[in-house]
DNA sequence: ATAATGTCTCTAGCGACTAGAGGTTCAAGA
DNA sequence: TCTTGAACCTCTAGTCGCTAGAGACATTAT
């Protein structure tokens, strides 16, 4: 049995983010003590240690929630946490490809200047004005 | 002169967004009609064009800002749009980095299970909760 | 017993919009 | 000229995933 700032401290999750992923029902409510604070035991831990660790892989809490579902009937088909995951890859690779498209534009906007000169012929400014002036659409 | 349903789709932006970015400051209030509706001339388009471009690419509305301040002065050194121009590259190289580890993480998730059996075994809940599965920091 | 630190709830703010309510104005056709 | 319907107006609140701060109470160490 831990507060919240040792739960805090393990998981490297903020205090007010566990109870921001209380409120928004990610976290089941712990116990408390008679002064009402909250009280975790390992259980709690590897829930939050399994929020945090998807989080960082960039899984919505929304997705968060329908996996935990899951974790919760282990009986289930896993179906839908492959199709969760599998989606989030996706969203992962689109971000990449736009991503991988504005480098090459902003490599080449950044080069067309050195930042001697004077605003009004300023390539960035001018190449930011005038997109016919890029080589992809974006 | 014409009216923001015909700004809205000469640049592809949104009505509510324009009127947005003109509650922050990022474009000039425009006349009005008797009737108070609001009336833009080529310079709001090529401004609105500006800003739309300058999203695209991922800049803040606050350096947004900065650039058009650098606009509206000609005659002023261009050393900052090239410094924001540069850290918005900067960031944009931080998020690509970040989401190649990702993916590659989600690769290997996903491969891990293909969805058929039941949640206790799937390998996608399974590695969510042990991070220890994970090739690389993230 | 006291002081320092931790915890509680509640509200508001961030960025960049988006949605909706309820009301007004404009432009085109009869 | 009148009417209709689309476009416009302002204002407030919601989105996501937190983060910050106020003011009060609990716990722990000395």
């Amino acid at each position: 049995m831990f507060s919240i700032g040792e739960l805090s401290k393990r998981t490297k999750v903020k205090v007010p983010t566990i109870r921001y992923y209380e409120t928004v029902g990610l976290l089941v409510a712990p116990e408390r003590t008679e002064g009402n604070q909250r009280r975790y035991s390992s259980d709690g831990l590897e829930r939050l240690s399994f929020i945090k660790h998807a989080r960082e892989l960039g899984f919505s809490v929304e997705a968060i929630s329908s996996l935990i579902e899951l974790q919760n009937h282990p009986d289930r088909s896993c179906h839908e946490a492959t199709e969760i995951a599998a989606s989030q890859l996706t969203e992962v690779r689109a971000k990449l490809k736009r991503l991988r498209t504005l480098e090459k534009e902003l490599v080449r906007i950044t080069r067309g200047c050195d930042g001697d000169g004077v605003s009004e012929d300023c390539y960035v400014l001018v190449s930011l004005a005038d997109h016919e002036l890029c080589h992809q659409e974006h």
